[in-house]
RNA sequence: GCGCCUGUAGCUCAGUGGAUAGAGCGUCUGCCUCCGGAGCAGAAGGUCGGGGGUUCGAGUCCCUUCAGGCGCACCA
């Protein structure tokens, strides 16, 4: 029995209720889907709902009142095997062994869709996230949005969502001159300007900028530039999707800036907004009156000396997203730019968009990590591929997957190295690769999920034991946590509840032996075990798979 | 000054308005003749920053106050 079949169940009972008149309640007083959770006691039952003590105030009567009829009527229900009044109006329901056992050959039998559901079907979704610079590697600062942003798309995905990751290519502008212009510096051996780039890799981008164009000294300065800044963006930008490549995540489309600027798209985009009525011309420059919606300032768009800002170029590309058609654009920020929400909102909103659905901006907390070693070659900072050469893809994306975004994180590179619970992913990790064992032990010793002749051995019934029911219950969450994770944009809920399962399995195996002792036959019991230790393990390789982590079958 | 985020166990942090506030680490005590001890069982550890309020019920929502982080460009 699922948690909707039983809030199903808890609806009909309130019907009932009402159609007998025992329940004095308007029809539109009737939630359409009756709440269940999982107490936090086991004693509690496994599931509980306080629908009572929220309707008993509209119906004139008490909770406890409410509560003992509905138990009455919800005690008839197949499946359900007890239903207890508690407190000061709980009801506490607890399901017979063979109705929670079912999930386990339910669990095996949907593989890898397991977890997915519907709960985004329809939404088409644009998600940018990192959207560094070109003009230098990926560091510590950029790579918790990695992290966070490739599992998100993951999770939106498989809550139904249609989702293009997108990384904005800060291409255009000053700093890409500046970025030309030390390298070429590096090239002819001389210092790189006042408010250049001065980290080691600059210099090794001039080495092999000038392995493809021995000519770069020879050329005039404008032209050398040209080649310089060129060179070194391909070379850069190569290393950066590289990094990324290396560290699971994927984007769908890498997004030029300079594609805006040359298309004729930020002009436009002015215009377009003009027509809406919200861009006037002072002081020789081009505004956005963005104070007309949430922000404290206008805006420039056009600089009095012809130049576009750079907040023109993101009017363009948010309509660019909306003319590709998507409604809605989610962009993770890091917290030195959340002065920029509202003026994202307000371009929204001037479009002629709903600024509170088309648009949202998740602003994650920096993080820190501490006994990494700063990088040469880029400086004063701790650099991506660094942290993963160091750590590992695996450790490193998980634990900062965990935590939610807006918290401040301070990590412990030690520790991310132990292959203890220090680190909660080898802990998820190793509770996968002990599943795996047991199907490698259970090849050999015979134990199948059916009989010799072929024949069902399942048996719900034999997962009887205490922390069987637990580990059903908490199974049976999955899916629940994958719809709040989407929604609520949190994929740390994912990893909190995978180290919460595999804690179950953990307790369970050490309670529940699936293969038979030596001298032992093979029963059914283990038979049917063996499905629920392939359940386990399916949630497990699910959910690790919208982390991006791997689910290893050996440790 | 204005705005956003964060204050929960010694440390790092969870906690869709529900029952006795949790996990890991650290400290202390047990468990390997049999599926991986990278595990399990147990103990100790809390004015949920402070103060008001909303209600059957507040760590959670509202107000206020204190502390820390970040931001307030014709930069990108």
């Amino acid at each position: 029995m699922t948690p909707d079949e039983l809030s199903g169940a808890l609806s009909a009972a309130l019907a009932s209720a009402v159609a007998d008149g025992t329940l004095a309640l308007p029809a539109d007083a009737i939630p359409a889907s009756v709440h269940v959770e999982r107490p936090r006691q086991r004693e509690h039952g496994d599931w509980a709902t306080n629908v009572a003590l929220q309707l008993a105030k509209k119906a004139g009567t008490t909770p406890r009142a409410l509560a003992e009829d509905l138990a009455r009527r919800l005690e008839a229900t197949p499946g359900v095997k007890a239903v207890d009044v508690a407190g000061p109006g709980f009801l506490n329901i607890t399901l017979d062994a063979a109705a929670a056992g079912e999930l386990a050959r339910a669990v095996v039998t949907a593989g890898p869709a397991y977890g997915r559901g519907d709960a985004l079907a329809g939404q088409v979704i644009n998600l940018e996230y990192i959207s560094a610079n070109p003009t230098g590697p990926l560091h510590i600062g950029h790579t918790r949005w990695a992290a966070l942003g490739d599992s998100l798309a993951r999770i939106l995905r498989a809550a139904g969502a249609e989702v293009a990751a997108e990384y904005y290519i800060n291409d255009a502008g000053a700093q890409m001159d500046r970025f030309g212009g030390s390298i070429l510096a590096r090239a002819r051996g001389t210092e790189v300007p006042e408010g250049g780039y001065k980290g080691q890799y600059v210099a090794e981008l001039a080495t092999k900028v000038l392995a493809e164009r021995p000519d770069l000294l020879d050329l005039p300065d404008d032209e050398a530039l040209e080649v310089a800044r060129e060179e070194g963006y391909r070379l850069q930008l190569a290393e950066i999707r590289q990094v990324l490549e290396s560290f699971g995540v994927h984007f769908d489309v890498w997004f030029s800036e300079r594609t805006l600027h040359e298309s004729g798209a930020v002009g436009k985009a002015v215009e377009r907004l003009r027509e809406q009525g919200h861009v006037y011309d002072q002081d020789g420059a081009v505004w956005l009156r963005t104070t007309d919606f949430t922000d404290d300032k206008d805006r420039v768009m056009i600089r009095a000396n012809g130049e576009p800002t750079y907040f023109a170029a993101d009017a363009a590309y948010y309509l660019s997203k909306k003319d590709r058609g998507f409604p809605g654009k989610i962009y993770l920020l890091g917290a030195d730019h959340h002065g920029y929400i509202n003026r994202l909102k307000a371009i929204a909103a001037a479009a002629g968009d709903d600024p509170e659905t088309n648009i949202e901006v998740l602003i994650g907390q920096l993080v820190n990590v501490g006994g990494a070693k700063l990088s040469k070659r880029a400086g004063n900072i701790i650099e991506l591929r660094d942290l993963v050469d160091w750590i590992g893809a695996d450790a490193v994306r998980y634990s900062l997957a965990r935590f939610p975004a807006d918290t401040p994180l301070e990590l412990q590179g030690e520790d991310l190295l132990k292959q203890t619970n220090d680190n909660p992913v080898f802990y998820v990790q190793y509770a996968h690769s002990r599943t795996a064992a047991v199907d490698r032990n259970a090849a050999d010793r015979g134990v199948a999920r059916l009989r010799e002749d072929g024949s069902d051995a399942f048996d719900p019934s034999l997962l009887s034991h205490e922390t069987e029911s637990v580990l059903l219950g908490q199974l049976t969450e999955f899916p629940r946590i994958v719809a709040a994770a989407a929604q609520h944009r949190e994929p740390h809920r994912v990893a909190r509840y995978l180290e919460q399962l595999a804690g179950d399995y953990h307790k369970w195996y050490a309670e529940c032996r699936v293969l038979p002792y030596p001298d032992e036959d093979v029963t059914d019991t283990h038979r049917t075990r063996l499905w629920l230790n392939d359940a386990v393990r399916q949630v497990l390789a699910n959910g690790l798979d919208l982390l991006g982590v791997s689910a290893p079958e050996r440790m």
